[in-house]
DNA sequence: ATATTATAGTTGAACCATCAACTATAATAG
DNA sequence: CTATTATAGTTGATGGTTCAACTATAATAT
């Protein structure tokens, strides 16, 4: 394949940034795979937050992982699914669902934690410190300059 | 919302990099529906080099993208329903298929052109040029770290 | 020349993103 | 108290990605 100079020659930001993306994801969920482990990232990034706080709202979900209404609930439809979250009714509020773990999904959490390590380091492999820190100003500061969104 | 320091504190590298991909995806999208243009980003990405040659295979759009064979075929497909390009079959070689732009798809080409240029400054706004060269070879060194892939 | 293998492309299924329209509940205004 | 508005979540539609299985054609091996 293409070396790295090539890469960069033909391709412009935009290209790059979805590659470097998929690539990602598509490693997570290799070495998920490898390890026995059936899960895709953005249901890993949901499950994180529920662990951290014991249950969460679908809303807050959506705000901690960046993700629309519509993305969270087919995600937590899937992790239902999968018997790895519930739903409960919010008893103070009733449009609200808390999201809580099974103990199934609390298994795969610590499963997966691992993997998740595992696979940060295969993408940071060789790249200084240093390069890291300005690679992630540049990605906030695109955020930040494309920051009208509707969230 | 929050601000880049806040952002950069609770996101990791992925939520980082697909929150950055999206929000561009996004800002080029709602800057040629401004222009009256209905076209997405990875229509937009393909139109590129089918323009830049006269015509292209299919293999040689997922390369030049770095697209799935079946990503190709589907995004050829709404683009020939919407008449901007056409599929020819190859007289050669009978597996292939030449795609070449219609009139239509020139010309959204050429609209599209003065889109992407403005969508391409938002972006980068007040982001030092020795920072984006920094950006690209570490986006350029995750792709390599992860180039196991099936392509 | 035939059998094997490689390549180009399609199809179906599962998942995620985005948009628009919708339901239900809560909060606020008068 | 009632009418309006805001919020949480769901549903359907459309587009893109990935995987696996498939068809058809080309290239290679013997």
């Amino acid at each position: 394949m293409a070396d790295k100079e090539s890469l960069q020659f033909h391709m412009n930001l935009g290209m790059l940034i979805n590659s470097a993306h998929r690539a990602m994801t598509k490693r997570f969920v290799q070495n998920a795979h490898e390890s026995g482990l059936d899960i895709s990232l953005d249901q890993w990034m949901v499950l994180g937050p529920i662990w951290q706080r014991g249950d969460a709202s679908q809303k807050e979900l959506g705000d901690m992982c960046l993700k629309d209404k519509t993305s969270v609930t087919r995600i937590i439809d899937t992790l239902e699914k999968k018997n790895l979250v519930v739903r409960v009714p919010d008893q103070l509020d009733h449009r609200v669902n808390r999201v809580i773990l099974t103990n199934a999904g609390k298994q795969l959490f610590y499963d997966v934690l691992p993997v998740m390590e595992k696979t940060r380091e295969e993408v940071k492999k060789n790249i200084p410190d240093e390069d890291i820190e300005i690679f992630k100003n540049v990605l906030s500061s695109i955020i930040h300059n494309l920051e009208n969104d509707k969230g």
